[in-house]
DNA sequence: GTGAAAGCCGTACCCAAGTACGGAGTCAAC
DNA sequence: GTTGACTCCGTACTTGGGTACGGCTTTCAC
């Protein structure tokens, strides 16, 4: 069974496998609490930091900013589906149109190697000549 | 048939379709040259000017970063297919494994968006859950 | 009791790719 | 003869997500 309020930052940081300075980062940006400084010693934290830690981080590796995990911590503790639900059909189609763009570069530049390899290189790139744009 | 060094700054930033401010920060990084001040009057840009911004442009809507960019300008100057070929071949990989990470996050956010549609929304959102991570 | 390791706190710095600002000069038109 | 539009130039600010620094205070271990 774990403790309350245990761990100092440090040892929070471990926890959560984060940077200390990552710690004071979310509290001065506001997405984590600051325990009161007790009369002595070092302010302590507790297994809810670990989670709200980890919450943030993992809604950051599925592409959320910062601010819009901020808006899902809101939501979260409000339990309100539909709302975070639009959040992440917007999220999704941001990153839908971000894959649309990668892959159309992706494709530009698929076809300018694959003239590279067809050309016997000597005269002039076609990478090159395609983005000098000759006209 | 256009002139040689016709245009001032703010034609040459019209011409281009960038910002003037935009030209300026180009000279400043060393990527745009920055013809010598007359003895009266502003300085004076011609098609090669153009050019080289549009240049600059185009590779950066295939992904290059502005210092890939000075990367291709340089190998453009010496005409070193090869070389740009590789350059090409290194960003292809880096676009593939951005999307890569983009799919696998749409993904995961379309099973979770799926999930709060087929649950009934009123106890939990299954969005908020897998974030919490409830272990 | 002393030296190392942490914690606390404010501030500054990093990256990229610009954008914005402010003062000074110059030019042409009305 | 002044208004307005540009240019020139240096400097500072922006966004996002932190990282680093430096000085000060505690606390722990030997």
């Amino acid at each position: 069974m774990i403790q309350k309020h245990i761990l100092t930052i440090g040892g929070l940081a471990q926890a959560a496998g984060v940077n200390v300075e990552t710690i004071r980062y979310y509290q001065r940006v506001g997405m984590l609490a600051q325990p009161p400084k007790p009369l002595q010693g070092a302010r302590r934290y507790g297994a809810g930091d670990i989670k709200q830690i980890r919450f943030i981080k993992r809604a950051q590796a599925l592409g959320f900013t910062l601010s819009e995990v901020a808006e899902l911590l809101a939501l979260g503790s409000a339990s309100s589906c539909r709302e975070t639900q639009v959040l992440a059909e917007i999220k999704l189609e941001s990153i839908h149109a971000r894959i649309n763009d990668l892959v159309k570069m992706q494709n530009t530049l698929l076809q300018l190697v694959a003239r590279c390899n067809a050309t016997d290189q000597s005269t002039s790139c076609p990478i090159i000549d395609a983005l000098v744009g000759d006209e």
